[in-house]
DNA sequence: ACTATCACG
DNA sequence: ACGTACGTGATAGTC
């Protein structure tokens, strides 16, 4: 028997927007309800494999058979927004995967499904009715089953109703629904029902009568006085219920059974929804090919040999056009070059002996020949790359092979996609070419799978070829794009000023790296063991019993359980036990105190010592790698391993940096800003109060503490003077009086009233910062002095903590950002500075105020004044940027 | 793959 | 009434 498949369109969306939590893309369009429908349909398809399938949606809600209601009582609630905006979207999607849409004015979905489901039914077909909607129980058969799924932690469980299912479920046909319905009522539906008749009086009436018209016959017979009496004064209300409960199987529908054939779903346009939507899990289910136009187009040529690419470098520069080009890398050994000049013209150069070395090789027994053929392209690259305009994908994975002299040259279309939108967790040429180019290409996964570059290039080089072609083509196109994009959003310079040339600073920096005492660590963390085992000892003892004390579920459930301390539950899976919950407790039981010091102490051992041991490298340093294109706000993060979170805060911590040394022959020169957000919030706030602050040469904690306070200068407690720098740190962060109180450890009135205090102090900061919320809002993004955009969709969702949370964040972007964009400036400079003095120094690392220089001993002064001049002068700001600088024959010393 | 925790600014 | 401080990354445990 063929079968088909109906879903409840606006009942199935529904479901899954309560079902699930709230997800948004990137752009801030809410994703879930699609998400789950997706699901749930998925689902059902894999089950029953249908011939057939069609979904039903209402053409506008509330609907006609609504209305009539609605005009004498009441109205329906309001969809929520963020569900609001996913139904377009959803029938976009459903098109592109050429599923059916049934709509029709003045027709629900219900009156839509229930006349389908009848007449497939009538053409020999069984028939699954997906909603959400009991309801539609009522026109269930042996051929046609509800199917009603339910959302839980566990996935999505369906339930099932053939009419037999229903007789034993509820006691009554499906018939009989109806007139239960119309007795009882549904307020969600607008559906009267007779007044004092709930869900148990109207089962037993329909149990007891079989139906409403046997009922009224006999409604003389029914025992219950007020019962009877509001049945008999209201049977208008009652019959009248009675059609709006009753789904319509007989509408005047068309219905094509051949365009509702339940297949070819995965289509090249609904990839390019899914990839916009984000929806990663479901990626898969596309078998996809480049679309044949742009593939036949975008067919790499290969270039034979050494002299034939030397000869196109030689033709390129003659030319001086802008080439698109993208390095085959793998970590740092280059495999192959595409070079992109139009979309018919994609040439790709593959380095020899691919086939030998492929697996084996590694720093120490790479083939001369391979050497001196890498060698020789590198110079040929250089060479191109000094002449010639570049469009690139992650240009600091490049610059080893390209010209150093200027980035100028270079456009980086990773950057300009990460400036446009610095949401998203990832970029890769498959979403830029998606979203700035509207061009579908081979997906990364599709080419790879699990394998690596040299692996697919032994394979199938031509595959990798041809990707790695488009990709060169992707660049080149989608930066001319990328490039009118940031002229439109005034991020032009951001881009071509700041950005750009920071990425080669950045690929020094790493190239650099840190030098690290290995024997050092190593004893450093040694040192740490008997410790912990001595603690992990009396935890236990004290504890009872043996337990992973670093498995919060254990450790809660010792705690709060076997020990009885007072303060439990947190968490959604069980008791908090992280530190400002144990802070709390520690006085009191010794245990707690232990298992604190056992935590910093693990922590030590094992992100610390153990965790940074495996990246020193055969030249004794750590090569961290600096990120431009991840955070929200436009600073840079730190990865493999993370070198911007070393410990500084206790002392025991910050021995760690003992480790980190300068090499023979040079000190550390650490220069940090002083407070650089607060003074960007003194500048674009332009409150004149913050700025005379700042004026004066005083400790600015200590000037808000006696103003906030009312308290001479020098008077000024320690208690106050802390107090007052939670207030500034919080301004900066968006304040609230909760995360204040949180913070101080003091009541939510107390946290109010120094909120207060502190803006009738600083009169300008609320006006600035309700201002930026409300520029937020309107444009629908934060910016940062030098036009970096961070986009705050959740300034528009209707759920309070995520509005909340968005105005935090809208003020404390331009903050944090201008602080980031300052740094950079201040980074490029101090690098160039260097560079032109022709100096041996050497800028090392980033930790998001402060620049760690190793610095040759001859050099200091010299390097000193580079530092502080250009950091000082990066910006120039209503308050002076203060720096402050450290040497040091470690990293230690110079903090 | 996700959660809890904690290191930094 | 809602339940929070802003921005990151690494580790260990749990599912």
């Amino acid at each position: 028997m063929k079968k088909l498949v109906l879903i409840d369109g606006h009942s199935i969306l529904n479901r899954a927007f309560y079902g699930l939590p709230d997800l948004s893309n990137a752009e801030g369009l809410h994703t879930n309800a699609i998400y789950g429908f997706l699901n749930i349909m998925f689902k059902i398809l894999e089950e029953e494999k249908p011939e057939y399938l069609a979904v039903a949606f209402d053409v506008h809600a509330p609907t006609f058979r609504h209305q009539m209601y609605d005009a004498y009582k009441g109205t329906r609630k309001p969809m929520p927004e963020e569900l609001r905006e996913q139904v377009p979207v959803m029938k976009e999607v459903l098109k592109a995967m050429h599923v059916v849409i049934v709509e029709q004015a003045g027709l629900e979905a219900d009156d839509i499904l229930g006349t389908l489901a009848k007449k497939a039914e009538r053409d020999g077909m069984a028939v699954s009715l997906v909603s959400g909607d009991r309801d539609l129980l009522q026109i269930a058969s042996d051929r046609i089953k509800i199917r009603i799924p339910k959302t839980k932690r566990t996935g999505t469980e369906i339930e099932d109703y053939y009419a037999a299912d229903v007789q034993a479920a509820y006691q009554m046909t499906p018939e009989q629904f109806i007139d239960l319905k119309a007795l009882m009522g549904d307020t969600a539906d607008n559906i009267p029902g007779v007044p004092k008749v709930g869900e148990k009086t109207a089962t037993g009436l329909i149990v007891e009568y079989g139906s409403l018209d046997n009922l009224y016959a006999h409604v003389d017979e029914v025992s219950k006085n007020a019962i009877r009496t509001s049945l008999i004064e209201n049977k208008e209300l009652a019959y009248l219920s009675k059609t709006l409960a009753t789904i319509k199987v007989d509408c005047d529908l068309a219905f094509d059974y051949e365009a509702a054939k339940a297949e070819g779903y995965y289509t090249p346009e609904a990839y390019v929804l899914f990839k916009k939507l984000e929806f990663k899990n479901f990626l898969g289910r596309f078998d996809r090919t480049v679309s044949a136009g742009e593939g036949a187009k975008l067919a790499a040529q290969k270039i034979a040999d050494i002299k034939a690419f030397e000869k196109l470098v030689k033709e390129a520069e003659k030319q001086a056009k802008e080439i698109g080009l993208w390095l085959m890398l793998e970590q740092d050994r280059l495999l192959g070059i595409a070079i992109s000049r139009s979309a018919q013209e994609n040439y790709v150069y593959l380095l020899a002996r691919q086939e030998e070395t492929v697996g084996q090789l590694s720093l120490f027994d790479t083939p001369k020949e391979a050497v001196d053929e890498t060698e020789q392209v590198r110079l040929l690259l250089k060479e191109l790359s000094a002449h010639v305009r570049l469009a690139t994908f992650d240009v600091k994975k490049e610059y080893a092979f390209l010209a150093q002299d200027s980035t100028t040259r270079y456009f980086d279309v990773l950057i300009g996609a990460y400036l446009l939108n610095p949401l998203k967790s990832d970029y890769d040429i498959e979403t830029i070419a998606s979203e700035h180019l509207g061009m579908t290409v081979q997906g990364t996964v599709e080419v790879f799978g699990k394998r690596s570059l040299s692996q697919v290039v032994e394979q199938e080089p031509q595959k990798a070829m041809d990707f790695y072609a488009q990709g060169a083509y992707v660049a080149l196109a989608a930066s001319r794009v990328i490039a009118e994009k940031l002229e439109k959003t005034q991020m032009a310079d951001l881009m071509r000023k700041i950005e750009m040339p920071l990425s080669l600073v950045l690929y020094d920096m790493e190239k650099e790296g840190v030098e690290v005492r290995r024997e050092e660590l190593k004893a450093y963390g040694d040192a740490l063991i008997s410790r912990i085992d001595a603690l992990e000892n009396a935890i236990c003892d004290a504890a009872g019993e043996k337990f992973n004390i670093n498995s919060p579920k254990q450790l809660g459930e010792i705690l709060f359980e076997k020990l009885q301390l007072p303060g439990g539950k947190k968490t959604k899976t069980g008791y908090s036990t992280a530190a400002d919950v144990l802070d709390k407790l520690a006085e009191e039981y010794p245990i707690v105190k232990d298992i604190l010091e056992y935590r910093a102490l693990t922590k030590l051992k094992s992100t610390y010592a153990d965790g940074l041991a495996v990246y020193i490298g055969a030249d004794k340093r750590i090569h961290t790698n600096f990120n431009q294109t991840i955070t929200a706000t436009g600073r840079i993060s730190s990865t493999e391993p993370n070198l911007q979170n070393i410990p500084t805060r206790t002392e025991l911590g910050r021995q760690l940096r003992k480790v980190f040394v300068p090499k023979e022959g040079y000190v550390f020169l650490d220069a940090d800003y002083s407070q650089i957000e607060l003074r960007v919030l003194a500048h674009m706030s332009g409150d004149e109060q913050l700025i005379e602050a700042y004026r004066m040469d005083e400790d600015i904690h200590r000037i808000t503490a006696s103003k906030v306070f009312h308290v001479p200068l020098d008077e000024v407690t320690s208690l106050q003077r802390r107090n007052a720098k939670a207030v500034n740190f919080g301004i900066v962060y968006g304040i609230s009086s909760f995360g204040l109180s949180q913070d101080l450890s003091i009541s939510r009135k107390e946290a109010s009233e120094y909120i207060e205090q502190y803006f009738a102090t600083y009169p300008g900061i609320k006006g600035f910062l309700d201002g930026l919320v409300v520029d937020a809002k309107e444009t629908g993004y934060a910016v940062t002095m030098f036009h970096r955009r961070r986009p705050v969709p959740e300034l528009a969702s209707s759920n309070f903590m995520q509005r909340s949370f968005g105005e935090r964040v809208a003020m404390n972007s331009p903050i944090q950002g201008t602080a980031a964009d300052i740094i950079k400036i201040a980074m490029i400079r101090v690098w160039e500075a260097l560079r032109q003095a022709g100096l041996k120094s050497r800028l090392i690392l980033q930790v998001h105020d402060e620049l760690l220089i190793e610095t040759a001993e001859d050099e200091v002064e010299q390097v000193r004044k580079i530092l502080v001049d250009n950091m000082k002068a990066a910006a120039d700001l209503k308050v002076t940027l203060e720096v402050d600088v450290h040497s040091g024959a470690s990293w230690y010393e110079a903090k």
